[in-house]
DNA sequence: ACCTCCCGCCAAGAG
DNA sequence: CTCTTGGCGGGAGGT
């Protein structure tokens, strides 16, 4: 410990490092130097102040946890030891010391040399013990990662910034504040840009738009992604690998997939697309990689996907001739992307185990509903890179056509109006858009319908589902659409387990009782890996997926809750929270929406097996289940609002609508009774690990009940089950999101049961558990340490104050629903109503509470994906990412290029 | 030994 | 031409 105070002096006072200590000559050439640091050291303020970043480390499981405060304490060179790291993050948690930290933040539109020096400083501290002070000095690889990098960069916006400012981003600026060169800042923003997070306005100019328009961007790279055949590519590419598994094996197992299909996936390619140029700069452009990439996990059944096949999908589609160069140059690209996408709480690492080993690979852990985004007569072009749209745009057509021929006997010209005619003609086509949005919009558009045309099937769903255009046979099945529940918490995922799906499907409803998963193909789940403990790995496949309601959805679930709170509906609660929602609430529902997707993420991190599935069957009527409070039902349900739904623009508008329906459901909903019993089982997985903060929650493990609604059409065909175990207050009073609840595939699509925050809150402690977050989602109190109390367990209805604080928050009023303010999460321990970061949920402060200070790595880990977005003043709790690297880069050398204006001050 | 992926050279593009 | 972008891959840190 001592020696950490060692450290921390010596890296203020100490001469800068050799290496990098060099002045700008090479330094400036180097990204991270902590020679700066020093010499910025005294410049920095921030040393009282904690950064954003700094809590965001504080949390990152790898470290010790180091809150800002340990600056101060740096600065007085006090002794580091455990105890005094516990008793800074209990500060740091406080309220004040966030609101403090979160001020100076706002304030400070500062470069973050600061952060990165406390960042520096803190980790450092941190982090050594007697150790060299080289090491610490040294800024370790990971603390100079791209994902980390990434985070620090959303650290400085809000994720969901008012429409009406506008963002701009001074690449030069952001450079220098974050201590890189320009060059990674590229890297950065052209992964954003993909997502549209971001655009480029001008030269070293891009603006910031937050994701607003996220879910609207994944729908329509999902929906490239089906016209592309992604979803065939990957099928065909990982049947390959199947067959070559199998001839070893010397068993055959061809179940599921038709072969025939295989051929022609590959076709893709290119073939009449008007696509660019083959090969030209752009097309190999990090953005569009990007977007390529992206497009594959929403389109992928399993949501994994595997570097090496992205690699090769990539190269297949450049045409490239395959050499293990441009495999290896792509994979490298894909790492890259990958970071972002894992700053973003998008995707996240795992492995897939294959016979031959493990292989890298993500799961998306991002929103998979995107079916509230769309409706509106969104401009579906929009959100996607012109140069991908350029790109696709003949591909597409091509497959419109070719569709209507094949299935028709029209030529081509006859097919050509054909899906123009069926484009008009459906006015309330999902897909239609806006007059003048273009034709590629339209033609979108006319293949949606000319796929919906022939998936005879219910169409409830419509969607782009990953199957639409795949092959009809196992694309349409309903079961298709699950992914594999195979990926464990470990990160394993059984090679076979997309075969597994379709088995599933039909046995779906019996899974939990099934291992069936496992005799099926006569895949072996490894998946079970990290929760074999807890679960058998048959199970696994069975047991319900924990699933991470789509922003919507959260809204959705929040809104209910809040809907009362409002309290202008009280008992009619629910037509008033419908209509309210709209207005009124979703300021609010932003925040809470945005914890939950942040949490969510943590949770889905832990487990991993659980989550998902729900999507394929996306468009099916949502049931939604509310707790059994007597009163709650009624004021959450109030039928009256369906009408009001659309107020708002957004998709949050239609979440909105969502939520109104759903409300109106719920009401009756309550009828259907449905009681997740069966859920208790899964549920009782996680709470298993909660035991420690049940004795706070009051809430007991035992199942939950939950209200089964039924959902209107509209809702995505998700049921969602409300725990009942909540506190009684609950839905009025309660802040939003506080409602644990499980969404569910509608019967008909989705057999599979997806289980949404627990409504235990999660024994955070336990950590270990594999499925530690699977309750509720995590908000940003994570980062103070208690990760999982945060979740939105029954539980967190508890405080009544909470409620009122949502819409108080002018900020959080935003348009978007989604908004989540770093600083609201953070503040959720020890919310104050007040206080700018209420945290709305009354629930997480409760947790915090319970378990404020030790935080299992693990728990911490997951926390780590909270701080996307974080706005910039209250950023600090972000947790860095999976591995953690803190920055301690000083700004010293930007960029060789890079002109250092400001930054002259710095290194003067 | 393999996985990751940082770093920065240097060329394509933009102005 | 200068400066901005960003493809690319060597090679080193991590595991």
């Amino acid at each position: 410990m001592e020696v950490n105070c060692l450290t921390l002096k010596d890296l203020i006072s100490r001469p800068p490092r050799l290496d990098f200590a060099i002045e700008d000559g090479e330094n400036a050439q180097k990204e991270n130097i902590f020679v700066d640091l020093s010499r910025m050291a005294p410049k920095t303020p921030i040393k009282n102040e904690p950064i954003d970043l700094s809590k965001q480390k504080i949390f990152t499981p790898e470290r010790n946890p180091i809150t800002p405060v340990k600056l101060v304490d740096r600065q007085q060179a006090e002794p580091w030891t455990p105890t005094t790291n516990l008793k800074i993050l209990i500060r740091a948690a406080s309220p004040d010391m966030r609101d403090r930290e979160k001020k100076k933040g706002l304030f400070r539109p500062i470069e973050n040399k600061d952060d990165a020096f406390t960042g520096s400083l803190q980790l450092d501290a941190a982090d050594d013990s007697a150790v060299d002070e080289f090491e610490k000095q040294r800024p370790s690889r990971k603390q100079k990662s791209l994902g980390l990098l990434c985070q620090k960069f959303l650290a400085r916006y809000p994720s969901q910034p008012p429409s009406t400012e506008k963002t701009t981003i001074s690449l030069d600026e952001v450079a220098v504040s974050l201590g890189v060169e320009r060059r990674r800042i590229y890297d950065i923003v052209n992964v954003l840009e993909s997502l549209q997070l971001v655009s480029r306005v001008a030269k070293n100019q891009y603006s910031w738009h937050g994701t607003h328009s996220l879910l609207k961007t994944l729908r329509n790279l999902q929906r490239l992604g089906v016209e592309q055949k992604y979803e065939e590519q990957m099928a065909h590419l990982q049947q390959k690998e199947l067959d070559l598994i199998d001839d070893k094996f010397g068993e055959r197992r061809r179940d599921g997939c038709p072969d025939s299909q295989d051929p022609q996936l590959l076709d893709f390619s290119e073939p009449d697309c008007p696509s660019s140029s083959a090969n030209s700069r752009k097309d190999k452009s990090l953005r569009i990689m990007s977007q390529k990439f992206v497009t594959l996990f929403l389109v992928s059944k399993t949501k994994i996907v595997t570097l090496d096949m992205a690699a090769k999908i990539l190269i297949e589609e450049s045409q490239d001739t395959p050499d293990h160069s441009k495999f290896k140059t792509k994979v490298r690209r894909l790492y890259d992307i990958a970071n972002v996408l894992t700053s973003l709480a998008l995707i996240k690492k795992v492995h897939v185990t294959e016979d031959r080993g493990r292989k890298p690979a993500f799961e998306w852990i991002g929103p998979v509903d995107f079916s509230s985004a769309d409706d509106d007569l969104v401009d579906v072009s929009t959100p996607v890179l012109p140069e991908l749209k350029k790109e696709i745009y003949g591909h597409v057509q091509f497959c419109a056509k070719q569709k209507l021929a094949r299935h028709s006997s029209f030529n081509s010209e006859q097919a050509s109006e054909k899906i123009q005619r069926k484009v008009n003609s459906e006015p309330s086509s999902p897909y239609r858009q806006k007059q003048g949005s273009g034709i590629y919009s339209l033609e979108i558009g006319s293949l949606a319908a000319v796929s919906r045309q022939k998936m005879e099937d219910n169409s409830e769903v419509v969607a782009f589902a990953s199957q639409s255009v795949t092959p009809p046979s196992s694309s349409l099945d309903p079961a298709a659409p699950l992914r594999s529940p195979s990926v464990d918490s470990e990160y394993r995922v059984s090679p076979l387990s997309h075969q597994v799906l379709s088995v599933a499907q039909t046995d779906l409803k019996a899974l939990p009782a099934q291992s069936g998963m496992n005799g099926q193909g006569g895949v072996s789940l490894a998946s079970t890996a990290l929760d074999a403990e807890h679960q058998p790995p048959a199970l696994a496949a069975a047991r319900p997926l924990l699933y991470v309601p789509p922003a919507p959805l959260f809204m959705l679930c929040r809104g209910l809750q809040e809907g009362p709170s409002p309290g202008s509906g009280s008992g009619s609660g629910c037509g008033g929270g419908g209509s309210e929602v709209t207005a009124a609430e979703q300021p609010s529902m932003p925040s809470g929406q945005k914890r939950l997707s942040k949490e969510r993420r943590p949770q889905v991190e832990e487990e991993p097996a659980t989550k998902r599935q729900s999507r394929d069957h996306e468009d099916g009527p949502l049931s939604l289940v509310m707790p059994k409070k007597p009163s709650d039902s009624t004021d959450i349900a109030s039928p009256k609002t369906s009408e009001n739904r659309r107020s708002a623009p957004h998709e949050d508008t239609h979440m909105n609508g969502q939520l109104s329906a759903a409300k109106a459901v719920s009401g009756k909903a309550t009828t259907n009774g449905f009681v997740s019993s069966e859920w208790g089982n899964p549920s009782r997985n996680t709470e298993i690990e909660k035991p420690s903060k049940e004795n706070e929650s009051t809430k007991e493990p035992s199942p939950l009940q939950y209200l089964y609604v039924q959902s209107p059409a509209g809702l995505n065909g998700f049921s969602v089950l409300l725990s009942g175990s909540q506190s009684p207050h609950a839905v009025g009073p309660l802040p939003p999101l506080s409602v644990p609840c499980m969404v569910l595939p509608s019967p008909p699509l989705g057999a599979f049961p997806v289980l949404y925050s627990p409504t235990m809150p999660r024994p955070v402690s336990s950590a270990p558990s594999p499925l530690p977050n699977a309750g509720p989602v995590n908000f940003g109190l994570t980062s103070l340490g208690s990760t999982p109390h945060l979740l939105i367990g029954p539980a967190a209805l508890v405080n009544p104050k909470s409620s009122t604080l949502p819409s108080t928050d002018p900020q959080l009023q935003g348009p978007c629903s989604l908004h989540l303010s770093p600083v609201m999460s953070r503040s959720h321990g020890s919310v104050q109503p007040g206080s700018p970061a209420y945290g709305g949920h009354p629930a997480s402060t409760v947790k915090l509470q319970q378990s404020p200070v030790p935080v299992t790595p693990k728990n911490i880990r997951c926390t780590h994906q909270e701080t996307f977005f974080k706005t910039p003043g209250s950023l600090g709790d972000r947790v860095l990412r999976r591995k953690e690297r803190n920055p301690s880069r000083s700004s010293s050398s930007a960029q060789r290029r890079l002109e250092i204006p400001s930054g002259g001050g710095r290194l003067a």
